[in-house]
DNA sequence: GGGTTGGCAATACGACTGCAATGCCATGAA
DNA sequence: TTCATGGCATTGCAGTCGTATTGCCAACCC
């Protein structure tokens, strides 16, 4: 068995220049040649770690949800223990939100991907099982009943209109606040 | 000169059949061919209406922002003169949310064309202006400072969950409702 | 050091794309 | 009736797409 290489490696070099290629000129601009050429290999290389196209746009997909999923863990441990729950909210939202050109173009991403599946309902299962996993874990951090499930789309809703331009990440982040002292003052 | 025909009809005959192509196969589905298909016409007369496919989509989106905004005339107008703000406000959203087949059709391929629109900001304007008109109104309806922002951000997030099948319309209704109460009780 | 095998490149193929060019045909003006 | 013209259909073209196939090349085992 000649020349062992890191498949993983491969992939997910691979993977990242689709989402450049992605956030740059949208989904529909992926294919097997652009994300090679992207990449600087060959098409045929991409062939061989992706048998099909749709195997590797669900690879990416799941790239970009564990990249997020690093975001938000960072900005979690840099909490430290035992944080209040509307601290803890803040940071994983703001995390979660649009904030330098990484993330901004992970969350285009993302948005092309939620078009993708809106037709594709096969490959939505990996956004599905994220989504409900964190509604539950943000509903137990929510004091007001229905508070939970309103915050998670006030957020995505604000990171649609960061992504637009319409905010900017300051002015999400104090549409955000605003809505937090709503939350935690009408608590107990 | 011969055969006079409506020529803003034939226009909005073939931007239907391209919503429903885009509705049922997404927007990367969306070929001359296929939409002339679709509307059951040669795709030389589609050519012959849009002279380019960019031509076509503009056209497309303009017919989507244009239903949307019927559909909220027509809830607001049955609504009665001087509604209360929050049942106003009640109203206009929940005209926007995906409610029956057509309008869940019109929000995926809206939301298409907001990935599509995320990378070719010139083909943004339209959209960049509701959103704005949107804003401006809901803030002279709404009591809290940012709470206006906050709430459209909140109604963009649910229509995502809704297309995505996260809740169903009624659940939508709900968080919506209790964030209602909230702005709304915290006001004077 | 020959043979085997994994890693990759190159090519070919059929389908499909957007677009331009061309042609037919019915109509209304002359 | 003739003919110019607007409305539309057809066809062709150059390019790109995803995928299957083929072949080369370097590396390891024996």
């Amino acid at each position: 068995m000649p020349k062992k290489v890191d498949p993983q490696e491969r992939r997910t070099r691979i993977a990242d220049a689709l989402m450049r290629v992605a956030a740059e000129r949208g989904l529909e601009a992926v294919s097997l040649r652009h994300v090679a050429a992207e990449a600087g290999v060959s098409a045929g290389m991409v062939q061989h770690y992706f048998r099909t196209k749709d195997e590797m746009m669900v690879f990416a997909l799941d790239v970009v949800r564990e990249r997020g999923q690093v975001r938000v863990s960072r900005a979690v441990a840099e909490l430290g223990e035992n944080p209040e729950p509307r601290a803890l909210l803040r940071t994983v939202i703001s995390a979660i939100l649009p904030r330098d050109e990484e993330s901004r173009g992970d969350a285009k991403v993302g948005l092309a991907f939620l078009a993708y599946t809106a037709v594709r309902p096969e490959a939505a299962e990996s956004l599905r099982k994220d989504v409900e996993e964190m509604i539950r874990y943000v509903q137990t951090l929510v004091p007001v009943p229905g508070g939970a499930e309103g915050l998670l789309a006030m957020m995505e809703g604000l990171g649609l209109y960061v992504i637009g331009g319409y905010y900017s990440l300051d002015q999400a982040l104090k549409v955000l606040d605003a809505h937090l002292d709503l939350l935690f003052n009408a608590g107990p």
